[in-house]
DNA sequence: ATTGTCCCCTGTGAGC
DNA sequence: TGCTCACAGGGGACAA
């Protein structure tokens, strides 16, 4: 469930704890979660590292480390960052800890989905899902034309093509749902089908969208926590993610839910057109 | 090359 | 009350 606006509040509530931090020792309680590079383990490489600053891209974190190495970590459903002050008692999803010279970090995660791998850092860019992101939304460089360019010669539903990663990077099933909305777009239209004006909303919409997410703290529809264990806001924002069967906050039709390319899309099929 | 389907996991909640 | 089962959904693997 962490899209953008959540990996990215992951990332700013990350950063004031682990930036300078040093990682002493290496706990894997689930290592299938882990994975090092080549014939070096995860904990070796880390332990002794220093980490220098956190980036993200997409619904990707980096951790940079001293001597040339990263953590990519990916959330998938479930996943959770969670920095402590002080020792700690594990949970039972607690996959596993990184024991910092000032406090720990702890990866928890429900269903484990999520993955964290130790990567070179000049080999970030070719890591499998990380290599072919598409573009993100909010640089400047995202306009309309790039969103029409990407959707070109696509034979799938807009629902779809958004949530695909190597069309732009960052957008999950709740912020898709929402973008639409605001956009007044059916999820239901083939992708390449979209005027320019009509680009021209979308983007607009995706931009407020993820800005309004990231300024809410995130969504915490269910599992979503920061790194300080503190729920989103943007739930309560939500204008049709979740709402299948209520109203339509701008024409006070009914909302329904339908499946599309394997997921649930929700929308107001009298507005959204 | 692109697209569709299944799978990975576990917790939750609806229905009987 | 207790059981079954569909569902949640990001992305990788694989087939068409």
């Amino acid at each position: 469930m962490p899209e953008l606006p959540e990996v990215e509040t992951i990332r700013r509530t990350l950063a004031g704890h682990l930036t300078d931090a040093r990682v002493t020792g290496v706990r894997l309680i689930w290592p299938g979660a882990f994975q090092g590079w080549g014939e070096l383990d995860f904990a070796g490489i880390l332990t002794g590292k220093r980490i220098q600053g956190l980036e993200r891209r997409g619904k990707y974190l980096l951790i940079h480390l001293d001597e040339g190495w990263s953590l990519v970590a990916h959330m998938r459903m479930t996943g959770r960052l969670l920095y402590f002050s002080a020792s700690q008692e594990i949970g039972p999803h607690t996959r596993g800890v990184f024991e910092l010279n000032q406090g720990e970090l702890h990866f928890q995660d429900v269903r484990k989905f999520g993955r964290i791998l130790a990567v070179p850092s000049a080999a970030v860019n070719e890591v499998r899902g990380l290599a072919a992101l598409g573009p993100e939304p909010l640089e400047q460089e995202f306009t309309p034309d790039v969103l029409r360019n990407r959707l070109r010669g696509k034979k799938t539903c807009l629902k779809s093509a958004l949530l695909d990663q190597r069309v732009l990077a960052g957008l999950g099933n709740i912020y898709t749902d929402e973008a639409l909305f605001r956009a007044r777009l059916s999820p239901e239209r083939p992708a390449a089908s979209l005027e320019r004006e009509e680009a021209e909303k979308l983007t607009a919409a995706i931009k407020e969208v993820l800005k309004a997410g990231i300024e809410a703290q995130g969504t915490s529809f269910r599992d979503y926590r920061d790194a300080n264990g503190r729920k989103g806001e943007f739930q309560r924002s939500l204008q049709v993610y979740g709402r299948q069967g209520q109203l339509c906050t701008a024409c006070g039709g009914i909302l329904v839910s339908k499946r599309l390319g394997g997921r649930t899309a929700v929308f107001c099929p009298a507005c959204q057109v």
